[in-house]
DNA sequence: AAGGTCTGCAACCGCTCAAGC
DNA sequence: GGCTTGAGCGGTTGCAGACCT
């Protein structure tokens, strides 16, 4: 027993809107209001579902909306609210003036996940992938770990390979003598013979750190302590293989992105973020009692609660 | 220049939840 | 308490333009 759907499907149109249709639209809901989605496209001379004309007004035709490029403090701003509350869009949107869960989706799913992959950071769980390759590692019987690296390869080789063909690596200037650190802005592009070695770089890199988890030195990111941006979290490999400085945004200008970037469970404010988790939590609970009030965004963080370095008080809808 | 591939965004779909009856 | 309806959410899809070969 499904729902009875919410408009006819036949006389409704569907895919893009036109400039007609916006000025429709806008115009009704300037003279009437947002009541009743149901009944504005019929009222408005629109031959749209309630819906669709919803999607249309929040996510596009809303004057207090942002268009254009995300800055880099709304691109921090989603990627650690991410890593507390996950794909909670709305939640996110909520903190971003002018910005809809959708264009925060759009843009965490086109741009902002792949710039974590290519800093070798897993975007689920924004903890490192050779950290999360050491996590692994040390929960499985020797036998097994033998494998993990041939398995790891196969679940990260697309990060692993835009990160190393289209980002900078200095693995390639190290086999030549080149001290690591000289090689800031050298790029190799991926060719086919670059990326089987590529590859087997990879493979003896994974396998060392999974190896040798005590070769992965305390996971501090971006720590203050060197947030010059040129932190290296990845495992020091013997092989050669060595991941370059990670920084992105102004390349190692400390941008806020170098800087304050904290991701995982022993980030620098992993206390905090640990009592966040527990607030999250704790209102989870809540959730299935209390319905939307999470959705909503409206418990979550307490108002003195700092989200790492962004304090409360930045947040647009502070979360009581 | 042409065809193929990739990327980013808008829109849609199916689901859940709360309110009203 | 159960059903219907409206609204909101996150995941997915489709398409147009950009880019690549």
């Amino acid at each position: 027993m499904g729902r009875i759907p919410c408009c006819e499907k036949e006389n409704v149109k569907r895919g893009q809107w036109t400039p007609e249709e916006d000025n429709k639209l806008s115009s009704y809901i300037a003279q009437h209001g947002t009541r009743n989605w149901r009944l504005i496209p019929k009222n408005a001379g629109l031959q749209r579902c309630g819906k669709s004309c919803r999607l249309r007004w929040t996510n596009y035709l809303r004057p207090d909306l942002k268009h254009g490029q995300f800055s880099d403090i709304e691109e921090q701003t989603i990627v650690k609210l991410h890593s507390v509350v996950g794909n909670r869009w709305s939640l996110i949107a909520a903190q971003l003036p002018g910005r809809t869960d959708n264009d925060v989706k759009n843009h965490w799913n086109t741009k902002l996940k792949k710039k974590l992959s290519g800093m070798g950071i897993d975007p689920v769980t924004h903890k490192p992938f050779s950290h999360l390759m050491a996590e692994i590692a040390t929960t499985l019987a020797p036998p097994q770990v033998a494998h993990l690296a041939e398995a790891a390869l196969g679940c990260f080789k697309d990060e692993m390979l835009h990160l190393l063909t289209k980002k900078r690596v200095d693995f390639q200037l190290q086999q030549a003598n080149i001290p690591p650190g000289t090689s800031t802005g050298t790029y190799i592009h991926g060719k086919e013979n670059e990326r089987d070695g590529t590859v087997e770089n990879i493979k003896l890199g994974l396998s060392r750190a999974i190896q040798q988890p005590d070769l992965i030195p305390p996971y501090k990111p971006w720590s203050s302590a060197d947030s010059a941006g040129t932190s290296n979290c990845f495992p020091q490999s013997t092989s050669g293989f060595q991941y370059a400085p990670l920084t992105f945004g102004n390349e190692g200008d400390g941008s806020s992105w170098s800087q304050s970037i904290c991701t995982g469970s022993t980030c620098t404010a992993g206390e905090q973020q640990g009592q966040l988790h527990e607030i999250l939590e704790e209102n989870e609970e809540g959730l299935s009692e209390g319905g939307k009030e999470i959705r909503n965004g409206t418990s979550i963080f307490s108002s003195d609660s700092v989200l790492w370095d962004l304090p409360c008080d930045d947040l647009m809808n502070p979360i009581v």
